[in-house]
DNA sequence: CAATTTTCATTTGTCAGACATTTAAAAGTC
DNA sequence: GACTTTTAAATGTCTGACAAATGAAAATTG
């Protein structure tokens, strides 16, 4: 591992790279404790201060874990799922929100990530799966529930969809990109009216991965996938009247 | 913005999370000027290096840059979708290879997305992604292509499959996802009667693009995908039977 | 001898202060 | 007015130090 003092880039960044490959390359292992801060600096030919600052950039990406004491250091860190959601959850948020993507976009990939995994949530959802969609449904009966409530019970139900996959490759892949959506769809307000109709197809979607019916699910979710995009284009359509 | 010195965590991490709370609840907005590093050292009570660590964290998730000189300092950065394909890309990478993902499932997730953004591809590919298609079957072709090329040329003509989808958030997440299943596909060496094998369902996929029929590409995707993990059992099978 | 307590060395976490480097704006010069 | 020089502000880096945690070894005790 060397970094190049000459580089414009900062030490810290350079020697963070250098161990994030190591790591990504495989030559450190999980649970392999790094030198210390004071044989890194020796090693690297940098200040204490310097090594630490590219160890918090590892340990922000859940790359490393430390611990004080004795037997104390840097270990690899084997990267479990809910570290990794809440990255994948961090990272798509921003991007969406900085990146002025449209509803419409957002929507489109969100629904046809969803649609990909319900003929396999179909086939291997367990009991669990379906009470929490139906527990789900049933809130966003509740009339007085506000936006927010609902649309994290609808985030919440469609989790349940996915998961229902058993695949924590796609789970981890799609609740990242759906939780992300959830701003965007906290502006959609949901008069009684549209929820009346959210509901409805949700207990489609529910109805057919019960009875295990890959083809009724995917046409409920084209249906909610269109219903939610003409939702979508009225709000927009609104506040652009509004401006006018 | 406050931290609790009395809480069981890094100084750094707290700092850390205040300010990326702050990024992503929009409090501070992009391209805006955080303090300088000794106004927040003042602000958090810290001192600068902790602060430094701080926003070294906040720079491993390209959530702030930082610029030398009079007028310098960190700014809220707008993450782009380059920066954030990295991070996914890493992210992914390391979650399959250090949690004993399967490579059933991986592949399973993989195709599943594949196939969701097949229709949307079928609809909307211009000629640059269908020249990027046929251009890397070309490739694949070529007798003398080193396992490692022929891997590369894969994800490339995968690539192009889900960004002919005109989807840049689709095209963000599934691009991390098929590139992150790189290491894992690379174990299985093609062989020349294998290769020749998905060669041929490459051209159905690019032919079926092509003529932007969606059921024809669903279809050859169905089938690389069984293949591909009849592939994957075959060689796991060989392992296993070297080891008994 | 066994169990417990104490001591101690190691390591990370934090701090203070200093200097180097970069950068743009302000001041000076022709 | 255009160019050069100075200067101030900010990050990047270094040195040295102390605090706090922690496990292992040493000492103590029954």
């Amino acid at each position: 591992m060397k970094i190049d003092p000459n580089s414009s880039a900062d030490l810290s960044a350079q020697i963070a790279a250098a161990i994030r490959d190591a790591i990504v390359s495989g030559q450190l292992i999980v649970d392999e404790r790094l030198p210390s801060e004071a044989e890194l600096s020796d090693q690297f030919s940098v200040s204490r201060p310097t090594v630490r600052e590219a160890l918090k950039r590892l340990a922000a990406q859940s790359l490393i874990r430390t611990q004080r004491g004795a037997t104390g250091g840097a270990f690899v860190n084997r990267l479990n799922y809910p570290d990794a959601y809440a990255q994948h959850i961090t990272t798509s948020t921003l991007l969406l929100s900085m990146n002025a993507v449209s509803f419409e976009t957002a929507c489109e990939a969100r629904f046809a990530m969803e649609r990909a995994c319900a003929p396999l949530s179909a086939k291997r959802r367990t009991a669990d799966h379906l009470a929490t969609m139906r527990a789900e449904i049933h809130r966003q009966s509740q009339p007085g529930l506000t936006d927010e409530a609902f649309c994290a019970s609808d985030v919440a139900f469609h989790r349940a969809l996915v998961d229902g996959a058993d695949n924590p490759v796609l789970s981890y892949q799609l609740a990242g990109a759906v939780e992300a959506m959830q701003p965007l769809m906290n502006m959609i307000t949901f008069t009684a009216r549209s929820r009346e109709t959210i509901l409805a197809l949700h207990s489609r979607v529910a109805d057919a991965i019960e009875t295990q019916n890959a083809t009724m699910a995917d046409t409920a979710l084209v249906e909610l996938a269109d219903y939610t995009l003409t939702l979508g284009r009225n709000v927009m359509q609104a506040r652009l009247k509004l401006h006018t």
